[in-house]
DNA sequence: CCAATTACCAACTGATTGGTCGGTTTATTT
DNA sequence: AAATAAACCGACCAATCAGTTGGTAATTGG
């Protein structure tokens, strides 16, 4: 069983490693060799754990990205009172771990299906799978709202998050270059906004 | 003069194959050859015309893309009235050329930007220039519309700019796989939803 | 303690890349 | 038509890449 540890520990070792450099460089800009380098393992190391470094790449994405993405923003959410509370707060959250220069996964995420777009069919499936793991929670979460008198019934709620989806991603990306601290407070100030029109009408 | 003309078509060829090529498989997947093969040219008409790939990448941002952004997002608004429906328009306009599988000028830039984010500063700077001037034209218009009774006066117009071009970036990127059509459908909707919020209040 | 398995090393291969260069073809000038 | 310059050709180079292979060091079970 201890053997079982130590590969599984030098496995992650380079998954990490991996996810970090594929999110910096991008996946066909970054090298096995960039990785081993970090990590000063060798080539053959790196092919007695993975078949190939698409095998590596969808490792990765089904361990590591899905997970923290899951966390970060799929749990914070679940079952939660005040639908539109929780979500903003989840947004500014993700938007905040970004400033700090640290990966935000929704945005790595999201790099990641622009990189593979028309590329690797294969791979741009399990990015779009855990992409629908989060749409399915906002709507959920919007639809829970409705009943529990948090968001107005008549709002279409997959439109709803298709738009939150959207505006997130869109703003990452114009975060990446300078004054992200004020395009994050205008960000959340028209989310905010917007969620206004859509929750519940208080009754005159 | 006629030899100016004949430099300027073939380059302009390769600059027109170039964009299509590194909008479809990214800058880095696309090597020069895959270019020139296309147009059955060789490597020596390539680098009699321009300097080195990134040469070449530049002049295409400066001469294509920024002129296809700038008439397909700025000029429709430019000047207009009623701003808020104009600015959906050019959108709507934008995301319907996506669904047909033309290039969208808006996206491609926002595509490279994802791309280029990290790894070249300099490319970067030109293409930030380009985001900046439809940023600009939108500010503007908006503040515009605020003294021509349009928009509420209450409204940061810098914020909703932000908003509108993170929303519309967001939303294509989702576009590239499947249902597009649907999604297209339901951010209009939404951006209409919240174009109303900033509009002009009808005094009661 | 020893054999077997696991984990790792590092030189190598073949393909591809951006870029160079000496030469040829095509067009223009005189 | 000869001379000159512009436009283009394609073999070549050095670097880099994913992946292979034959070996070695470390760990573990008997």
């Amino acid at each position: 069983m201890e053997k079982n540890l130590k590969r599984m520990a030098t496995m992650q070792r380079m998954q990490s490693t991996g996810l970090e450099l594929f999110y910096q460089q991008g996946y066909y800009n970054t090298s096995i060799d960039d990785i081993l380098k970090k990590l000063s393992l060798s080539k053959g190391a790196f092919y007695y754990h993975f078949q190939s470094k698409e095998d590596f790449f969808i490792s990765i994405v089904q361990n590591l990205l899905f997970q923290k993405v899951y966390s970060m923003l799929v749990e914070p959410i679940e079952g939660q009172e005040d639908p539109l509370n929780v979500i903003s707060k989840s947004i500014e959250d993700a938007l905040e771990t970004a400033e700090h220069n640290t990966m935000d996964f929704g945005f790595v995420l999201s790099n990641f299906i622009t990189e593979f777009n028309g590329k690797n069919p294969e791979i741009m499936k399990y990015l779009m799978d855990i992409m629908k793991v989060w749409e399915v929670n906002l709507i959920t979460t919007l639809q829970k709202g409705k009943t529990d008198g948090y968001v107005d019934r008549h709002v279409d709620s997959e439109a709803v998050a298709t738009y939150v989806i959207s505006s997130y991603i869109g703003v990452r990306t114009l975060m990446v270059e300078g004054n992200s601290r004020m395009l994050r407070y205008k960000y959340i100030q028209q989310l905010k906004n917007y969620f206004k029109l859509i929750s519940q009408k208080a009754v005159a």
